[in-house]
DNA sequence: TCCAATTAGATTGTGCACAATCAAACTGGA
DNA sequence: TCCAGTTTGATTGTGCACAATCTAATTGGA
């Protein structure tokens, strides 16, 4: 096959390429969860936040923002209305008055079972082979670098 | 290796481990794009409805909701900002009121040539194989089924 | 002991993204 | 001809996501 005069503009699509595809599928996702989280109360980046402090409870904001990859100006709302909506208490660090911790209450660990068929379910709505599943995961990862 | 009493536990995070690192990385996507754009005056869900235009001009509003898998609320308000911003013109469709046709401006053509070289800025952004990008977009749309 | 620099969050403003709802325009039988 | 049902966008309200900016608290030398 020649090399066509847009063989470069080709090129140059590979990003978009990929780039689409992505941010298509963070959409899909958030959609698909959307109805198995409604019943909790639970929006999919609050979930996320819940995720990490079912993980380890007492987190700073600033931890939990390096978890996942948010900062403060996303964090501090959805933080008070996990708040508001009973889920997470926010108080101010004794050593580091500039520090806010988060913990869970009684009922923000208790969602933690009502959460836990969430990832059966979004996994049977994306049919997708586990290999595939891990080499996708693998392939994304190494987009952080 | 024994299958651990967390064995159904470990298998049911697949699914949190394949859906943040997309929705991360969506996230990443559109912060590694901005300040390419930003001279343009274009978001990301912009260039993308740009993008769709430059290959093919006059479409209809529900015609680029279905090509981005973006509905009316999102596409609506969007287009009048690129609207306002000089690079498309609305218009009802003679035939079929209720269609809005979208067309590019003359700024919103020669807009192109100024986008040209942002692939490629991206590609280098993300180092990443070529083969292994084809790979993950394969993967990404296969979650689409 | 001070105070310049750093750090942790909060605030403000812009722009998606979508559910739910609405209204107008079109279509196809009865 | 009519009108029930469908289609196309627009609107409204909620909740991210982040840049830019701000304030308060802390820290580390001089």
């Amino acid at each position: 096959m020649a090399i066509s005069p847009d063989a470069s503009a080709e090129a140059l699509k590979l990003s978009n390429q990929l780039c689409f595809p992505i941010y298509a599928a963070a959409n899909a996702i958030q959609k698909a969860y959307r109805p198995h989280l409604k019943p909790l109360g639970l929006t999919y980046p609050q979930y996320l936040v819940m995720l990490v402090l079912w993980e380890r409870d007492g987190l700073a904001l600033g931890d939990i923002g390096r978890r996942l990859h948010l900062d403060s100006g996303t964090l501090t709302p959805l933080l008070k209305r996990l708040e508001t909506a009973g889920h997470v208490t926010r108080r101010r660090a004794d050593r580091d008055e500039r520090v806010v911790l988060i913990g869970l209450t009684e009922a923000g660990r208790a969602l933690k079972a009502q959460a836990e068929p969430i990832p059966f379910k979004l996994s049977e709505a994306m049919h997708l082979e586990p290999a595939q599943a891990l080499a996708l995961k693998d392939g994304l990862e190494a987009l952080f670098a």
